[in-house]
DNA sequence: CTGTGTGTTGAA
DNA sequence: TCAACACACAGG
């Protein structure tokens, strides 16, 4: 039933958006060719279809369908709705709902994302200032995500959820670990590129609360001195001190916001306030590994991520944290008891926090995608 | 069996 | 581009 292959290619003349797949998937019966000396037409389909006896122009109850006044939503048999919008000839499908309205404001929603703030719509007026959340929301998915939500009825949450975000700092949404790029060659790519990694020293996680970022990595991937460089404005807020305050999404969706400046004093790039935080959260120790990367969109957002350096370990006693969704919803202080939450890391075992956010992000994207 | 959503067509 | 019609077939 769920068979639409949705490719993303904004103002790509070449890709396709298509939803109704061509020809392969399925040859169904031909065209029907009405008799003409048969005048019997069955209308609708399934409980509410009717005949009509257009011989003498009697008709036997007739049911028709009772057509939507909204744009983009058709009836459906059982009495409910569905959404539709067409794009280089083909529908795509958005859902079926229950109420009417419900069925049209979904189709506007398509339809901003498919034509733009100046979309013909339901409900939909202004806008005019195209920086409203919704909006950013809506360009920072691909079609397909989008027509995903609104046939999984996820749209809304999923709004409430970027915007949360984005008074936490920074507008991106949770993603599993190496999240999976959606094909479309539109919307965010969720791909990343890892920029450098660094073994933190014993002073980088110890009470100087500050890590050195290697100058030669840090020259080239956070240019310090000219703040011009666009990609990292966006992900830079200039601090009204010495330095920028520069936010990074670890592997939980959770977003670090660090001070990054430069030190004339050991002539070293370091980041500051924020980090003994991230330091504690993730029990960082001496020759673990921090990793920071950058998505490959156009977005430019930075990532922050570590790993678990071989070497001496024992059981560390730490709190564990159960994480749904970015909220922590069970905190036991443990010394690491069988309550604890014990990871494997390197062969050695050690406690560490544990998401379990991926339950709420499983996305089915059906993309048979063909570019 | 129930509905969904695609195949298809004709009108705008 | 769009909605109406018809119905194949996915999912329970």
């Amino acid at each position: 039933m769920d068979n639409s292959c949705i490719d993303d290619s904004t103002s790509n003349t070449s890709g396709s958006l298509s939803t109704s797949t061509p020809s392969a998937k399925k040859k169904l019966s031909p065209p029907p060719p009405p008799p003409a000396t048969m005048r019997l037409y069955r209308m609708g389909s399934g409980g509410s279809s009717v005949v009509l006896d257009s011989e003498n122009g009697v008709e036997t109850e007739s049911r028709k369908l009772p057509s939507s006044k909204f744009k983009g939503v058709v009836p459906q048999p059982n009495g409910r709705w569905g959404a539709q919008i067409y794009e280089k000839h083909q529908r795509v499908w958005l859902g079926t709902f229950n109420e009417e309205e419900e069925a049209a404001a979904s189709y506007d929603i398509a339809a901003r994302r498919f034509r733009g703030r100046d979309a013909v719509t339901n409900f939909k007026s202004p806008a005019i200032d195209g920086t409203d959340a919704e909006s950013a929301f809506l360009e920072a998915h691909s079609k397909a995500e989008i027509v995903d939500m609104l046939r999984k009825h996820t749209y809304a949450d999923e709004l409430q959820q970027s915007k949360r975000k984005f008074l936490d700092g920074n507008g991106k949404r949770c993603g599993s670990g190496t999240t999976t790029m959606s094909n479309g060659n539109d919307g965010v790519s969720r791909a990343r590129e890892v920029l450098f990694e660094k073994a933190v020293t014993p002073s980088d996680v110890g009470k100087l609360n500050r890590l050195v970022i290697p100058k030669q990595h840090a020259e080239k991937h956070f240019p310090l001195p000219a703040m011009t460089t666009a990609t990292v404005v966006a992900a830079m807020t200039p601090s009204p001190t010495k330095g920028v305050l520069i936010n990074l999404e670890d592997r939980m969706g959770k977003v670090w916001r660090f001070r990054y400046s430069y030190w004339n004093s050991s002539q070293s790039y370091v980041l500051t306030k924020g980090w003994s935080r991230f330091v504690k959260e993730k029990n960082l120790r001496a020759g673990d590994v921090v990793c920071f990367e950058r998505s490959t969109g156009p977005d430019r957002q930075l990532y922050i991520d570590w790993k678990v350096q071989s070497g001496t370990e024992e059981i560390t006693p730490v709190q564990s944290v159960v994480r749904l969704f970015g909220v922590n919803i069970f905190n036991a202080t443990t010394n690491a008891k069988p309550n604890d939450v014990a990871v494997e890391c390197g062969g050695k075992k050690r406690s560490r926090e544990v998401d379990l956010f991926a339950l709420g992000c499983s996305k089915k994207q059906t993309m048979i995608n063909a570019s």
